[in-house]
DNA sequence: TTAGGGTTAG
């Protein structure tokens, strides 16, 4: 069933599970899950949040934790991040034991913010706290990204601090998010502090976060600074210990600080 | 052996 709906084939999964259940053969937790997401899959969301809340229960599964996210991810992925709200709401208040984990809560505040509800995301945030539920990595990223894009800087500098303190170090994504939330707000010296930053702690950027620092460097026309920083980033020296392979984009921004 | 979450460039 998930070799099939890797290859895009989610209609067979729904015809081999019926096969499954017309022999009589036991189902579990993985195997249910794996035919939720074929359902999420093939955009048959509705379908997969029957078989959640009654199907499962009448197999003898006792949805968990992937069940729920499985089709919580669904709601968010198809715009409907409010009925993913009412989901989680929903297993928060009567999930049988199962409550919504910190998976659940990334899913759900990402996709708020995808649709633009940004007071809904940041309640629902306050609300994991509450619940004892601890932020990850991936929840700050989420939040950090959607300041980023409001242009936001200062409250995204309130949101890292917050994030080390909270024990969840910043990864190369946060970097990359900040790094160029930073650029296209034309503040170079703070992307710049931040790119010193995570090399220092071994962390490498990647070649889209520099193209997106070069890009900015070129719009503001600080030719010479960007052409330094093509080398270093191309050529692996002393200064920034890595090399990275130039994308076309890179060259593209190298061909305007020729011209 | 098999199930769930995150970003950015031209």
């Amino acid at each position: 069933m998930d070799c099939c709906c890797r290859v895009r084939r989610p209609k067979l999964v729904i015809t081999l599970f019926s096969l499954f259940l017309m022999k009589g053969l036991k189902t579990n937790q993985i195997i249910v899950n794996t035919f939720l997401k074929c359902l999420c899959y093939a955009k048959r969301t509705d379908k997969a949040v029957n078989v959640l809340l009654h199907r499962m229960s009448e197999l003898g599964c006792v949805p968990n934790a992937f069940s729920y996210n499985i089709v919580l991810k669904s709601f968010c992925d198809y715009s409907m991040s409010q009925r993913a709200l009412e989901l989680l709401q929903m297993i928060a208040e009567e999930g049988g034991g199962c409550f919504p984990d910190v998976v659940a809560y990334n899913t759900v505040i990402h996709g708020l913010f995808m649709e633009g509800e940004t007071g809904k995301a940041c309640n629902l945030f306050h609300e994991m706290v509450q619940q004892d539920v601890a932020p990850s990595v991936v929840t700050y990223i989420s939040i950090i990204d959607a300041l980023c894009k409001a242009r936001a800087m200062e409250k995204t500098e309130l949101v890292l601090w917050q994030m080390v303190a909270n024990g969840a170090h910043p990864d190369t994504m946060t970097y990359s998010c900040m790094i160029n939330g930073y650029s296209t707000s034309g503040r170079l010296k703070e992307a710049t502090k931040l790119l010193r930053e995570m090399t220092g702690r071994g962390l490498i950027p990647d070649i889209v976060t520099c193209n997106s620092f070069l890009a900015s460097l070129c719009k503001l026309g600080r030719s010479k600074e960007a052409a330094e920083f093509f080398e270093s980033m191309t050529a692996k020296g002393h200064k920034t210990g890595y090399r990275l392979i130039p994308h076309f984009a890179s060259w593209v921004c190298y061909r305007r600080m020729l011209c």
